[in-house]
DNA sequence: TGTACATCAGTGAACGCGCGTTCACTGATGTAC
DNA sequence: TGTACATCAGTGAACGCGCGTTCACTGATGTAC
């Protein structure tokens, strides 16, 4: 009787299959957590057969590993945006933490058990690789060498994905977190800059 | 033929129930992942049938919430046998990311998202807060009054439990878990003792 | 010291559930001529 | 510009699986008398 008569309600061709299983993958995640996300439930949200996914992805594990690379090019990107500030560690540590916080189900993909065979999917690899890379340059201070060893970097990386870690996971209530963070962050010396004691 | 005909093999009441199934749900955990865990499981390499733990356990969760509780009091001794050498934060530090290395199955029960109502079991909380007073009590030191604020604490407890986290989930290669921790740890300074600047 | 009986600790069948994946299929799309 | 046909992107029924939990039960234990 209206213009709906002549509106496809669900359209056998999808515009962009891949990229809504994605973001239902993603949504599930946020809502219900890691043990509910998977092929039949993301399928159910789109509004598309249990099997339609498997035109686009192997299986459950290649689309998970696809929205898990996605996380780490935008926790990139986020990270990337605090690299120019001031105190750049400091600006660069709190953007980690505040993703963690945001899209805490994607973080517990990005580096929790749900994905076994991370190794197989290089994508991932690199795309998590960046966020190290980059805060290794941040932590070690543009104005140096890059050194041989690692273990600047690394303490960076230690210190915002333990506090994150704690804070999503519910050891540390969650009014807290993010004052506490930055307080942690703003007081973090690099390395460097250790006395000789 | 020979005395097995005088040993019962399957004695029908168990010794320790409660401890055996806490123990297997552990082998579990180390050697599968904490997505296998469960009641069914334990119950099986225990040698009982699969209804027997509610004898003794509410529910799956009631079972892990008292595995984890008793991972947390194996993490605080461990820690406590740091304490009192010499560098303390290097010794404790070192501990908890030792505890996490080697039972690692265990440690993500612990932290992770596999126990959902943690606030339920007050036994799991009292532990869990153990561990970080110790680290609170370590950071910032036994000669100085302790703070009103926490943050020496929380920035030691991400810094360790971060490592032990990327290092666990695979994000930086295993071999050099140990040496890097051990060396970030030694060059941790307190923060007490930072420069002005 | 022996016995009746309450209680405790196990059994095994059954339930409903949701999952990942396979299969043969059909509807939609695009391209060669 | 039209049409035949290959290919692509969905469907829906079915599979086997393992799980947590319930239920009515039985075997073992301990205690009052």
């Amino acid at each position: 009787m209206n213009d709906l008569t002549n509106t496809p309600r669900r359209p056998y061709h999808r515009r962009n299959l891949p990229d809504a299983l994605r973001a239902a993958a993603r949504s599930i995640l946020d809502e219900a957590g890691p043990d509910v996300v998977g092929l039949r439930e993301a399928s159910r949200r789109v509004g598309v057969s249990a099997t339609a996914a498997y035109r686009h992805f192997a299986n459950k594990e290649d689309l998970l590993a696809s929205v898990a690379a996605e996380g780490f090019r935008e926790l990139a990107a986020a990270m990337e945006a605090g690299a120019t500030e001031n105190d750049p560690l400091h600006a660069v540590g709190l953007a980690y933490v505040d993703f963690a916080l945001q899209k805490r189900g994607l973080f517990r993909l990005m580096f929790g058990t749900i994905l076994v065979e991370r190794a197989k999917y290089p994508e991932l690899n690199a795309a998590a690789s960046a966020v190290f890379d980059l805060l290794q340059r941040v932590a070690v201070g543009a104005d140096e060498q890059p050194r041989e060893d690692n273990s600047a970097g690394m303490a960076a990386w230690g210190l915002v994905h333990g506090l994150s870690s704690l804070f999503i996971d519910g050891l540390v209530p969650e009014a807290h977190a993010r004052g506490l963070a930055k307080e942690i962050l703003v007081h973090t010396p690099r390395p460097e800059y250790q006395p000789a004691a």
